[in-house]
DNA sequence: TACTCGTGGCC
DNA sequence: TGGCCAAGAGT
């Protein structure tokens, strides 16, 4: 006799109490059992970092801004070009800006404290469907369908669902929620999201490891590494252009803010190019922040999300009074970690002063 | 809806 | 080694 089973949370919550992975900002089952609550801003601070971003990569910033800000209030106080400083290298500087809109928010309009509704929370800067979802079940207890990435591949193959990406985000959300639990709906959504970044994992998922192989149609289907099916990729055009790094007789280099909009935006940056400007030969320097004797010094590649950039490197030492007057402001050198420098830059300035980040990351 | 928006690690 | 991917949001 065949019964046609449903995944259920049980058995989920279960593979979870004994397999769940420590994390900082994360409440065991066993702590949550002797009382332990969750911090709503730890929370929170930590969904807004995992945004499209690797636990291993999100574990040092979000030690730095707890030591730096201990609370929503604190980091609410905070200049705003402080946290883009602390930022720089974990990209998608957006999520800064609304971070610290956020905060301002939470400290202004309530109270100091995160509401706890997905409804509440999604009114907020940087909050969207799933973070409003994740803070809401893991920090408040609240039964709410949350769904990542992790989740849409787990779920697409529980249920074999052939509709590509994001177009069957809708009917994958629906099976989320008919699945969440009304006791442990946080531990059930950091289950789910355990699960797919361990054990349903993109290449080569460890079926026989898997508390729902039972009852998952794709590995019924023996492809189940057929899902999520996804919609086809565009193509990654190549941008190029120019960075100018000019270095003064005191050691200091020529920075600029960037705009607050658009790409890095309110980061700093060296001078450059537009970045579909032609470079080659005499014509790489027309556009340098003054006219000087310009060095090339090799080109630096950068893959953005949506393009690929190549970067033609110069540089020039020179007395400040050289430069005459310049759009910008002059750095030390040995100092450039008080600067919101997004790694593309870093690239760019390491490639003309290769001792530059050489005491730091870089 | 479709596009913009970073970076690092993985196989 | 290069494409793929990661606890997505804003417009």
């Amino acid at each position: 006799m065949t019964i046609h089973k449903k995944p259920a949370a049980s058995a989920l919550l279960s593979w979870y109490d004994r397999h769940h992975r420590e994390l900082p900002w994360r409440i065991s089952p066993a702590m949550a059992r002797r009382g332990v609550k969750p911090d709503p801003y730890h929370i929170w601070l930590s969904e807004v970092m995992l945004q499209q971003t690797t636990v291993a990569a999100v574990k040092a910033y979000f030690a730095k801004f707890i030591a730096l800000w201990p609370s929503v209030d604190d980091l609410a106080r905070a200049p705003a070009e402080d946290v883009m400083v602390a930022w720089a290298g974990l990209g998608y500087y957006a999520r800064a800006r609304n971070l610290k809109k956020c905060a301002e928010a939470v400290a202004a309009d309530h109270g100091g404290r995160f509401p706890d509704t997905e409804e509440g929370l999604k009114s907020l800067p940087g909050i969207g469907d799933y973070t409003a979802a994740a803070v809401a079940a893991i920090a408040f207890n609240r039964q709410a369908a949350v769904m990542d990435g992790n989740v849409e591949r787990v779920i697409s193959r529980l249920h074999a669902i052939d509709g590509p990406l994001p177009g069957s985000k809708p009917q994958m959300k629906e099976k989320v929620a008919a699945m969440t639990p009304a006791d442990r709906p946080g531990d059930f959504a950091q289950a789910m999201m355990d699960l797919g970044a361990t054990i349903c994992t993109p290449k080569r998922p460890a079926c026989a490891l898997c508390p729902f192989n039972d009852v998952c149609l794709a590995l019924a289907t023996d492809e189940p590494e057929r899902f999520p099916v996804k919609a086809a990729k565009k193509e990654k055009p190549v941008r190029q252009g120019a960075a100018f790094v000019a270095v003064d007789e005191d050691g200091h280099l020529l920075l600029r803010r960037r705009p607050d909009s658009g790409l890095l935006g309110g980061m700093t940056e060296v001078p450059t190019t537009g970045w579909t400007a032609r470079v080659d030969g005499e014509t790489g320097t027309d556009a340098a922040p003054f006219a000087a004797d310009w060095q090339a010094c090799g080109t630096v590649t950068h893959v953005f999300t949506h393009f690929e950039l190549r970067l033609g490197v110069y540089r020039v030492h020179l007395a400040r009074t050289e430069a005459g007057a310049v759009h910008g402001f002059w750095a030390p050198v040995t100092n450039l970690d008080a600067e919101a420098l997004p790694t593309v830059m870093k690239k760019a300035i390491a490639q003309a002063i290769p001792s530059a980040f050489s005491t730091t990351k870089g």
